[in-house]
DNA sequence: TAGATTGTTAATCGATTAACAATC
DNA sequence: TAGATTGTTAATCGATTAACAATC
């Protein structure tokens, strides 16, 4: 579908007009310009249609952007109908947070197991699953075959972990331990967030004082 | 101390910078060279070079650069030894596994007070403090003068309780509540999570498959 | 001293912005 | 048709990389 290599900022930007996208419909507004959405984005008309333009044409001259089209077409290219299966590992506070918050369906995912170590823990419903123990975790991919691990796991425990899911078959993980994976395979995709450094980035600037903007909106 | 405004790619680098060299310091290791720290974080060495040249010379031609003064130096730029005043609003899973598990002191903040506006939470202690109900926080506010609010609440609230946060002196939001706080006054510092967005880039990724490559490491 | 590695300047690369012809 | 706004090319800007003289 795409013609050439689409680029890493352009990428995060999807799941932002997505989201702008979607709101803008709740409000009931049928098209929209490359300007008035930059107005409310805070980007540059220019960078939109650049944006867009990398999937080929989705506006037309004179009248601009159907929203609901435009929403479903980023949709089909951030794969929101598809169905991934997600395994979460570590159901502490965040473990529950992101199991229970997070719309998994609405971005083309499916939360299929959660594990834990904790034996108090084992059996709790949590987002409409039981909590299992680690021990049957190998058994589950087999059986299963999710492609995607949650880590909100300890620092310590992330990397041999990661190793074993790897041979388990899960080719993506979304790492919240505050230890950076480092997986030489360019096949298994690794999103590392960090909530550490993002409250540092916020500190550091406000003790900086103004002119300190590294919002990327 | 900065000879220049620092750009936006070099700040995110920096808590980066700080948890490696701290990982380093732990494994009893006293000098490092740019050669090396790139080769374990990813980056260039000349990136490196470049990155710390901004704040002025921390290495040692011929050497390179020594860990634990470097890591000091980079934390007194990220303000590690302040105690901005921070204040969490919404004591749900989310907020209760940030205000447990996330060390704030470490970072130059302090956690002094959490709200929320279900009664069944008042009183309850989360990560040492009690939670207090909403009706308290601006008199909160004006007693314990908090720079900081994190916002653990969902969507609809979110820009409403921010302006009233503004005029109670908050200046600084870090934004977890999925919706783009905007904030027409440079002064207030805003760092969105949106932990759904990073959902949505590593789904993106697994289904467009291998060559996706968004870590920004 | 010789080797290593920084600090810093210059070159390259890529992303954003500006401009405008195409066209609805 | 005239006005609006895209798609797309060219210009600019900024960040990363390469190179190398300075120096420990």
């Amino acid at each position: 579908m795409a013609k050439q290599a689409i680029s890493t900022p352009v990428i995060r930007r999807l799941p932002r007009y997505y989201r702008f996208l979607g709101e803008l419909e709740q409000e009931d507004m049928e098209r929209i310009s490359s300007k008035e959405l930059a107005r409310r984005m805070g980007l540059s008309a220019s960078q939109i249609r650049q944006d867009f333009n990398c999937f080929g044409g989705f506006g037309q001259q004179g009248y601009g952007y159907n929203i609901s089209e435009l929403r479903e077409k980023i949709g089909m290219i951030l794969g929101v109908n598809e169905r991934t299966g997600v395994i979460l590992i570590g159901a502490g506070n965040l473990g529950k947070a992101i199991a229970t918050h997070l719309d998994f369906q609405k971005r083309g995912c499916e939360l299929i197991g959660i594990f834990d170590s904790n034996p108090d823990l084992h059996g709790v419903n949590t987002a409409g699953l039981p909590i299992l123990p680690m021990e049957e975790l190998s058994a589950f991919c087999r059986k299963h075959k999710p492609q995607v691990a949650v880590l909100t796991i300890p620092k310590g425990a992330a990397q041999e972990l990661a190793d074993q899911l790897i041979s388990l078959g899960i080719c993506g993980f979304w790492n919240f331990s505050h230890f950076d994976l480092r997986i030489n395979n360019p096949q298994i995709i690794v999103e590392n967030v960090h909530l550490g450094d993002s409250l540092m980035t916020l500190a550091y600037c406000m003790h900086r004082g103004e002119g300190c903007d590294t919002s990327d909106e």
